[in-house]
DNA sequence: CTTGCATGCTGTAGCTGCTACAGGATCAAG
DNA sequence: CTTGATCCTGTAGCAGCTACAGCATGCAAG
């Protein structure tokens, strides 16, 4: 069993991070000692481990407890997986559009703007009725 | 001069965000009629637009009241334009960057994660040391 | 045994950029 | 005169943390 500051050092999550996941229902209350501070087991610190991944790859707070949920449960679950998985590789895929469009609305406002003139062009089409 | 209704409907910003912008100081105070209601003038309607043509350009708060002062001051302001704007473009740049990276992780997570199996591959990669 | 630093605890406020009320006043039309 | 739209202020909520304050405890060095 492993204090918050080694769970947080295996886990990659910080200490703090770890009490708010555990305030907000995110992860199960730890164990505690007798002196009153945490205490984490292996499965614990996988789950933050879990959780952490899932954080890096963009998941929602909401989507990961569906996928901790999964975890648990053995039936259907791998298709779950898979459509709360592809739901999130469609919204990537449209963010990355959005940029796309943000990335050439850029450029083009950005065009006429290269000389170092008192009336900037770019200003001036941002003003424009 | 216009009531903040009608300020809305013709920037773009809604109500509730044009007096968050007062309260915030990212526009000044609007006058105010007798009655006590806000009173806008083209001036203040086109700033509005302006920071709605900001925003969907995805600058931030910050940027758009440096552009704001930039637009009010003469002098090399365009150079100054230029550079919030190629600062912003390389930040949309790298997001898109990172959103490739997220996509390409999630193709290979749910690679495996194809058949309705019970022991899911993609949260066994996560759930790994 | 003491000193002092690291770590732990709870509780609360802040970040970004709004959005959504509650609870009331006022206006304009019928 | 009534009704509905619009306006006002003030406050709380969203996501997902992060950063304290203010205190208690543990652990190693001297």
């Amino acid at each position: 069993m492993r204090t918050i500051g080694e769970a947080a050092k295996h886990s990659g999550v910080t200490v703090e991070t770890i009490r708010y996941y555990e305030r907000e229902g995110i992860v199960p209350e730890a164990d505690r000692h007798a002196n009153g501070r945490r205490l984490y087991d292996e499965a614990a610190i996988a789950r933050l481990r879990f959780i952490r991944r899932c954080r890096d790859l963009g998941f929602t707070i909401s989507d990961i407890s569906n996928l901790l949920d999964l975890s648990g449960a053995s039936s259907r679950s791998c298709a779950d997986v898979k459509e709360i998985g592809e739901r999130h590789l469609t919204q990537v895929r449209e963010r990355m559009v959005d940029l796309e469009s943000l990335e050439a609305a850029l450029i083009e406002l950005l065009r006429a703007c290269t000389e170092n003139q008192a009336d900037c062009p770019a200003l001036k089409q941002l003003f424009a009725d």
